[in-house]
DNA sequence: GTCTATATGTTGATAGAC
DNA sequence: GTCTATCAACATATAGAC
C-alpha cells in the first residue's frame, strides 16, 4: 500500500510472505480480538514479530490499518452473499445457498460478526468509505439491486400461490438476523444457555439443517 | 453506591437528581455512543457537567463505571424477556409478546443491543459477573430454568400436533436473532439497504406486525 | 526495510484547597 | 462534595542510524 520497492530483501528478516501482509494479518487478529478502540498498535507489532516503527512504516496511522482491517474483514463477509442473493436462482434456492455458505464461513471466522456490528456502531463513516471504493462511488447500489431482483421473485412466487406477501426488506433481515445474530451473541448464548465451545459447534452443525426448514416454511402460504 | 453521606448539599449545584446519577446517565450516553474503550471519562464528566475529579470519587475507575453502566444497560434488555419467557403462558402468546416487548422497547434504545454485543466481545468476563450478582451465585441457571419450560412447552405442542420439533435452543435463538439483530446492525441496514432514520422507524413498525406470524408460520408442522 | 531511541500528546487517576 | 492543578503512565508517531 505505501510500499512501492519491488527488491527482494535477502533470505534473512521475513519468515513468509512480505512483511506488510504479516503486519496486516496481525492486525486482523488483534483488532478482532480486542476491538480497534482496545487493540495498541505495540500489541499488533509484537503479535506480527516486527516493533512498532516498522508498522508505521507500512501504514502510516492506527486509523489508516484499522480501515484496511475493515475493509478486508467486510469484503470476506459480503460479496459471497451479495452474489448469491443477486444471482438468477430461484428464492427458496437463494436462501438455501445464503444459509449454508454463511453458517459455513463463519463457523471458520465466529468473531466477524461481532467485529462488524462494533465497527459499524462506533464507526459509522467506515462503512460508507468501504461502499463507495467497492461499488465504485454509488454506495447503497449493491442492496438496491438485491433488494429489486428479491422483490420480484417474491411477487412471481405469491402470484404463483407458493409463498405469502414480504417485503424484500423484511425478507433479507430475516434471512440474514437468523445467519449472523448466534455468532454475534455467541458470547452471550454461552453465558446464558451455556452455548459454549464444543456445544456451540453442535448448536451450528444442527442448524444448518434446520434453519433452512424454518425459513422456507415461515415463507409458505 | 461509594456514597454514604445522606446529607443534602445546599441548592445550588445539582440541577436535577443526585450527581452520582448524572454521572452515571451521561457515562451510559457516552459508552453506548463510543464504546467502552473507545470513550474517554473525559467526555464522561464533560456530558455529566462535573469535572473528572468528581467521577473518579464517585466511581473509583473507569473499569468500575464501565461495569455500573453495563449491568444497569444488561439489567434492562434481559429481565423483561426472561420474565416472559420462564412464565406458564402457552408457547405462542409468549413468543408474540416477547416480539411485542422487545421491538418496542429497543425502538427507545436502539444503541443497545450493539454496545452489548461489543461489551461481551471484548470483555465476556463483565457478562459472568454480571449474571452471577443477578442470580445469586449459580450463573446459567436462568437460562436452564428458561430452557427447560419451553423445552416442555415445545414437547407437549409437538404431541398435540399443532407444531413439529425444534430444540429449545434453536427456538430462543430464532426468537432473540429476529427480534435483536436489525437494531444492532442497524448502521449496516442504513448503508446497504437504505434503512436509515424514518425509513428504519417505518421497517420496525411493520415489523412488529408481521414477525410474529412469520415466527409461527415457521413452527407449524 | 528494519531497527533503537525518543518526542509528543492523551488519558486515567490523585493531591489538596475550599 | 466539588473544584483546580498536576502526575505518572501510556500510546501513537517520528528521527535517524544501519
Amino acid at each position: 500500500m505505501v510500499k512501492q520497492s519491488g527488491k527482494r530483501r535477502a533470505a534473512v528478516p521475513a519468515p513468509d510472505g512480505d512483511t506488510e501482509r504479516q503486519i496486516l494479518d496481525a492486525a486482523h487478529r488483534v483488532f478482532l480480538r480486542s476491538g480497534t478502540a482496545g487493540a495498541r498498535t505495540q500489541e499488533i507489532a509484537a503479535e506480527a514479530g516486527v516493533n512498532s516503527a516498522l508498522l508505521h512504516y507500512y501504514f502510516r496511522t492506527k486509523e489508516r490499518l484499522a480501515a484496511a482491517v475493515f475493509h478486508r474483514a467486510a469484503s470476506e463477509l459480503f460479496p459471497v452473499v451479495a452474489g448469491v442473493l443477486a444471482s438468477d436462482a430461484p428464492l427458496e434456492e437463494k436462501a438455501r445457498k445464503v444459509i449454508a455458505v454463511e453458517l459455513e464461513r463463519l463457523s471458520r471466522t465466529p468473531y466477524l460478526p461481532a467485529y462488524v456490528i462494533s465497527e459499524l456502531a462506533y464507526h459509522p463513516d467506515r462503512f460508507q468509505q468501504l461502499l463507495a471504493a467497492l461499488t465504485g462511488g454509488r454506495p447503497g447500489a449493491v442492496g438496491q439491486a438485491v433488494l429489486s431482483k428479491i422483490q420480484g421473485q417474491i411477487r412471481a412466487e405469491v402470484r404463483a400461490g407458493r409463498m405469502r406477501p414480504i417485503s424484500a426488506e423484511q425478507f433479507l433481515v430475516n434471512l440474514l438476523s437468523l445467519c449472523i445474530f448466534p455468532f454475534a451473541a455467541q458470547p452471550m448464548l454461552a453465558a446464558l444457555l451455556g452455548l459454549d465451545g464444543e456445544r456451540f459447534s453442535r448448536f451450528i452443525h444442527d442448524r444448518k439443517r434446520e434453519l433452512p426448514e424454518f425459513f422456507m416454511k415461515a415463507l409458505r402460504p
